[in-house]
DNA sequence: TACAGAAACTTACCTTTGTAAAAGCGCCGT
DNA sequence: ACGGCGCTTTTACAAAGGTAAGTTTCTGTA
C-alpha cells in the first residue's frame, strides 16, 4: 500500500479518491522485498525505475575507495528515490536497505502518465523533490557546522517530524531501526563517538533510545539544543498546519 | 551575455541558433549588479525569479542563530539558482554574492515559456538541476568523510572542472575569488585550519594559490589525493567527452 | 534453552581540528 | 605617499573527536 506516500502528499495538496487510487495502483504494479543490507541499486548502474519505499527504511550512500561510507539520506515509508534520475547515464551513488524492505518499482512511463493525467499529483511530487533537496542542504549544514550532540539531536528531530508526516509516530515515540554505526555514517562521526554522544543525550533526558524505538520527551527542547528549525521540511502547506516549532496544531483529517 | 550557461548546456545537448538566441534574450531581460557580500535573496523571503549568474561568484548559505554559517553551494557564471523553488512558500536559505556580481533575473513565466517552446532547453535545464543535486550530495560526503586536506583539494578539483565546463580556465589555471574564511565556511573547517591546510597543499606542490588565482600543476594527482571522481558532475554526455579522470579528450567545438 | 553473530558499550590513548590573540601584508581611496 | 581595512599568516594552547582493542548485552534461530 502507498498509504504513507498518500498521507505525505496530502500534507501539500488534497487528493481526490481517483488520484489516491491511481497512486495506489502505480505502487502495486511491481512490489519487491529485500533483506537488510541488500542494495536496490549501486553506483555505476544505470538508473531505471523510480523506487517507492512501502515498508522499512533504506538509505542513499556513497563509498570512497578506502571503504569510508557516507549515508547521504534516509528513506522512510512514503519516500521516493529520485523521481527523474533516469535522465542520467549512470548512478553516482547507491541505495541500500537498512532494514527488511518492501518497495514498489514504478516505471518511468507510469510516473509520466500519472503526472500528465493528474496535475495535482505532478505538483505534489515536484514539491516532494524540492523538499528532498532542502533536506540534503540541511544535512550539509548539520555535518559542517554542528557538533556531535547537535548533529544527532538534529537528525532525531528531522526523522521524528518526517515520520509523523506519514503517520508513523505514536505520541512522542517513533521507530528508529538504525544501528549506531549507521548513525555514525550519516553524521560523519565514528561509532565510538556516536555511542558517547547518545549516552550524553540519554543522561540529559533529551532522548529515550532503546532497541529500535526512540522517545522524545520534550521535542521543543531537543529542537532548541540542536538548533533545529523545521522550516526546511516545508510542512506548512494547506493540508496540514504546524506551528513554528513543528508542533502539530491541526492534524490532517481530509 | 549568457555564454557560460549556453556553453555548459551544450555539454549536454546541442542547441540551435534559435535556442541560443532565446536563452540569451531571456538572460538579458533584467540584468542586475550587486556588490560583494550583498544578498540576492534571504532565508524567509518568498522566492520569485530564477537567478542566473552572468559574471562573478555567488553562494547559497544558511546561518544558525549563533552566527555559524555554512556555505552550501558555490555559484559560478552559468549557474542558475533553483529553477523551480518558486513552488515553495519561503526560502529556507539565502543566496549572496561572494564577489561583485552580475546576474539575470528571469521570471518564472519566461522560464516556463522557454521550456515549453524548446524541449531541448527543458531537457538541458532539468539535467542541470540533477547535476546540482549530485553536487550537493558530494558536498555531504566531502564534509562528512574527508579530512581537511582532502576536503579542500576535492573542492578545488570540483571548481576547476566546473569552471572548465563554462570556458573559464586557461590551461591549468582558474580564478578562485574566495577568501580563506569562505573556504572554511564551505568545508566546515575554521579559517585557521584552512590556512594551515593550504600551506600544506602549497608545500607539497599540489596547488599554486595566490591572490584570486589557482593553478593546479597536476590535476590527476590532486584528484588522487582528494579521492575525487568526476562522475558526479555528469560531464560525460554527447556534447563534450571526458575521460575517467575528468581530463578533456575532445573539446566542445559545436 | 543454548548458541552465534550483531550491536552496544568501554577504556586508554592519540590526532586533528578549534580558540584566542596578534602580527604582517596588500590593496584601495584620498 | 599615507592610512586604513580586510585578508592572510602565525603561535600557543585547548578540546573535540578518532583509533584500537576489547567486553558485555541483545536478538534471532536451531
Amino acid at each position: 500500500m502507498a498509504t504513507a506516500l498518500i498521507k505525505k502528499l496530502e500534507g501539500f495538496v488534497h487528493l481526490s479518491a481517483e488520484e489516491r487510487d491511481a497512486l495506489t495502483k502505480a505502487a502495486s504494479e511491481r512490489v519487491r522485498r529485500i533483506r537488510a543490507r541488500e542494495d536496490i541499486i549501486r553506483e555505476g548502474d544505470s538508473p531505471r525505475d523510480v523506487n517507492l519505499v512501502l515498508e522499512g527504511w533504506a538509505c542513499r550512500y556513497k563509498t570512497l575507495e578506502d571503504g569510508r561510507r557516507q549515508i547521504i539520506a534516509f528513506f522512510i515509508p512514503g519516500d521516493m528515490c529520485d523521481l527523474d534520475i533516469s535522465m542520467l547515464h549512470e548512478m553516482d551513488h547507491s541505495i541500500g536497505a537498512l532494514t527488511a524492505l518492501t518497495f514498489a518499482e514504478i516505471s518511468r512511463s507510469t510516473i509520466d502518465r500519472l503526472m500528465a493525467t493528474y496535475p495535482r499529483i505532478h505538483q505534489a511530487l515536484a514539491w516532494q523533490a524540492l523538499v528532498s533537496a532542502a533536506v540534503q542542504r540541511e544535512w550539509t549544514v548539520n555535518i559542517g557546522q554542528r557538533n556531535a550532540t547537535e548533529r544527532l539531536a538534529h537528525l532525531f528531530c528531522e526523522l521524528f517530524l518526517r515520520l509523523r508526516a506519514v503517520g508513523r509516530t505514536h505520541g512522542d515515540i517513533c521507530e528508529m531501526p538504525v544501528t549506531q554505526t549507521e548513525l555514525a555514517e550519516a553524521t560523519g562521526l565514528t561509532p565510538v563517538h556516536v555511542n558517547r554522544t547518545l549516552q550524553d543525550l540519554r543522561a540529559s533526558g533529551l532522548i529515550v533510545l532503546k532497541g529500535r524505538e526512540l522517545r522524545i520527551p520534550d521535542l521543543a527542547e531537543l529542537q532548541r539544543v540542536s538548533l533545529f528549525h523545521p522550516n526546511y521540511l516545508h510542512l506548512d502547506h494547506e493540508g496540514a498546519q504546524f506551528d513554528a516549532n513543528g508542533g502539530e496544531i491541526k492534524p490532517v483529517v481530509e
